[in-house]
DNA sequence: CGTCCCCTGTCA
DNA sequence: TGACAGGGGACG
């Protein structure tokens, strides 16, 4: 569910609500599995409680809590998770499925209804981020740096810029939007964009994940901030989910079709093919 | 790389 | 009843 700026706006939220508080329980319910990828409730349990948090801080859709003896706890809400900061007592979340309490006397309620979620302790955050690539949004990406990424490569662009370990922090809505501020059809090869196309595509990366930070993410189903409220992003979108509907610039119904395993959202007018298409032997050519 | 799968619910 | 859902890991 949650892409950067979902999981974004649940770090600002939480993050001064859980600074310098101590763990005083940890809660699971058996029957959510996944959530711990096979580790026992016990060790986590024994490594969490009487840990205090130092900060909350976030990569790409993975959220760090900072421990006090050094390791982070990072939490990955997938496709339903929520988490919401309640007051001790205060009735079940939908879906709650594991509870951290404060010893301020407050809750971190964990709901997720198709189970998808993961909890993991790390040593370190270099552990956490290491197979992750760049953030879109990062102040030392510069273009060149973004344009190596997608040159030479035969994958859809879509698909490039929904792998975690070339981009951090883009999914499903963020990736369509993306490329249809950046006039790119989602189908066309990473490698065949135009050095201009890659430059647009590099700042509207950046603008629809800043947009979406700004409008405290979007709700279109399960995803809700720290305070368990909805986004507004998703009544800013331009192409996500609005297949057949009017593109709002030229009027062409919106399409909708299968990239890199996902539902895609374009206008096939404002969203043109590639300009360059790959010359006579240039077919085998793959990037590092 | 694309495909299947994890799980549970909603919608056509 | 079947298709589909803000994700990603395993597989061939």
């Amino acid at each position: 569910m949650p892409e950067l700026p979902e999981v974004e706006t649940i770090r600002r939220d939480l993050a001064p609500l859980v600074a310098g508080r101590t763990i005083t329980g940890v809660e699971v319910d058996p029957g959510t599995l996944p959530l711990l990828a096979g580790a026992p409730i016990e060790t986590l349990r024994a490594n969490l409680v009487g840990r205090t948090i130092r900060s909350l801080g976030r990569r790409g859709k993975y959220l760090l809590f900072e421990l006090d003896d050094g390791r982070w706890f990072a939490a990955h809400l997938r496709m339903t998770g929520r988490l919401v900061w309640r007051e001790r007592g205060a009735p079940p979340e939908p879906y709650e499925r594991a509870v951290i309490q404060l010893d301020d006397g407050h809750d971190l309620r964990w709901s997720d209804l198709r189970k998808f979620g993961t909890w993991r302790l790390h040593a370190s955050a270099e552990e956490v981020t290491a197979k992750l690539g760049p953030e879109p949004i990062d102040a030392g990406l510069t273009e060149a740096q973004f344009r190596r990424v997608l040159e030479g490569r035969r994958a859809p662009v879509k698909a490039v810029l929904l792998d975690q370990r070339r981009f951090a922090g883009l999914g499903n809505i963020y990736v369509d939007e993306a490329l249809y501020a950046a006039g790119v059809r989602p189908d066309t090869p990473a490698g065949d964009l135009s050095r201009a196309a890659m430059g647009r595509l590099y700042r509207a990366c950046r603008e629809v994940l800043e947009r979406g930070i700004a409008h405290r993410g979007a709700s279109f189903r399960d995803y809700v901030d720290g305070q368990g409220n909805e986004g507004q992003q998703h009544m800013f979108v331009q192409v996500f989910r609005r297949t057949g509907k009017p593109c709002y610039v030229c009027g062409t119904p919106i399409a909708r079709s299968i990239v890199g395993g996902r539902a895609t959202h374009y206008c096939p007018r404002c969203q043109r093919p590639a300009r360059r298409p790959r010359r006579a032997g240039e077919g085998a050519r793959r990037a590092g």
